[in-house]
DNA sequence: CTCCAAATCTTGGTGCACCG
DNA sequence: CGGTGCACCAAGATTTGGAG
């Protein structure tokens, strides 16, 4: 107590402190109230997309979709056979605005052709819902003939390793994401059926804008598993534009670990019958590989054109 | 359409001689 | 030495042929 103030009747002062209280109180009410609405308004927000009312969009004819970010990654590597490499909570190469650290089997892009057929027969619908197939049908859909237990048993073990791979995305801007490529599956071998369900989070890839629609009739005709890596890439960038990259960045994209000068120079092999073999289906054409000066050093460069109407002339050649 | 077994192919990776 | 062209390698994936 401090005698120097001067102190009020005590009445009056309990009455100020009162009215102050209540004040307080009555606007610390307001605050709450007008929190618990902001937090309903957040829950309906969370519960109306907890009902899933995402749907993946429908696709251009004949195409599958691949958001852009993961066409620069190594998610789906262009690797040979025998060459799959078990990864745990591996950082996958991307340009630096995005990381995927990846668990699982390494994905070629023959599971590349599975992942994007799946896509295809769930576009359209809502996120996570059930989708049904037979066996020989999915195979005819990504371009596969034989048949045979061989080639079933590879498809089955493509959906097992598709639903093994869990991805952990991160943005630079810190937002990040858990997915699965394969959330469900089921199967009745006897009936000679399948179900399986894509993971509801991979839908929200595809509601952004940022999508490159994967000319399916092409890419069956797609012999080398570079050219289906590069269809992926190429078309995940603008077209009716020119394209420039590094083809050491191109090669550590694509999942190949060998020497560089390999990869851009063979004339049997990589980038070369690659690049011709997309040109010859007008997926790109112009395509040069090229010196930049870097440093002291050069550095190999590839560029090309993309075409905006793949699909005349696609037909045209056809 | 499904299954089986054997033959063949594919493709990144490696070693090496050669050249200036 | 540094860069190049080329042959060869590994090892499963894919094809093939045939039968149920």
């Amino acid at each position: 107590m401090n005698k120097d103030t001067a102190p009020r009747p005590a009445s009056s002062r309990l009455k100020a402190l009162l009215q102050k209280r209540e004040a307080e109180a009555k606007a610390r009410q307001e605050v709450v109230e007008k929190a618990s609405e902001e937090v309903k308004d957040i829950q309906a927000e969370v519960a109306s997309q907890g009902a899933l009312n995402l749907q993946l969009p429908l696709f251009p004819e004949y195409a599958s979709a691949m958001p852009h970010h993961w066409t620069r990654t190594t998610l789906f590597a262009s690797i040979a056979r025998g060459k799959r490499k078990l990864h745990h909570r591996q950082q996958l190469a991307s340009r630096t605005d995005f990381t995927i650290l990846y668990t699982g089997q390494q994905l070629d892009m023959a599971d590349n052709d599975v992942f994007l057929h799946a896509l295809q027969l769930a576009q359209n619908q809502d996120a996570g819902q059930v989708i049904h197939f037979i066996r020989s049908k999915f195979l005819e859909g990504i371009g596969r003939t034989a048949s045979g237990q061989n080639t079933y048993a590879w498809l089955e073990n493509s959906l097992r390793r598709l639903a093994e791979a869990t991805l952990f995305i991160e943005s630079d801007q810190g937002q990040g994401l858990m997915v699965r490529l394969i959330k469900d599956m089921a199967w009745n071998k006897k009936q000679d059926e399948y179900w399986l369900a894509l993971d509801p989070h991979i839908v929200k890839f595809f509601q952004q804008s940022q999508i490159a629609y994967i000319d399916f009739e092409v890419r069956k005709k797609l012999k080398y598993a570079l050219s289906k890596w590069l269809q992926n890439y190429a078309c995940g960038h603008r077209a009716g534009e020119h394209h420039f990259v590094s083809i050491e960045n191109l090669m550590h994209w694509s999942g190949s670990t060998g020497r560089v000068r390999d990869f851009a120079e063979h004339k049997e092999r990589g980038l070369r019958v690659a690049l011709a073999e997309l040109e010859s289906h007008g997926v790109i054409r112009d395509w040069e590989i090229y010196e930049r000066p870097n440093g002291r050093k050069k550095q190999l460069m590839v560029k090309w054109f993309r075409p905006q109407k793949v699909k005349e002339l696609s037909q045209e050649s056809s």
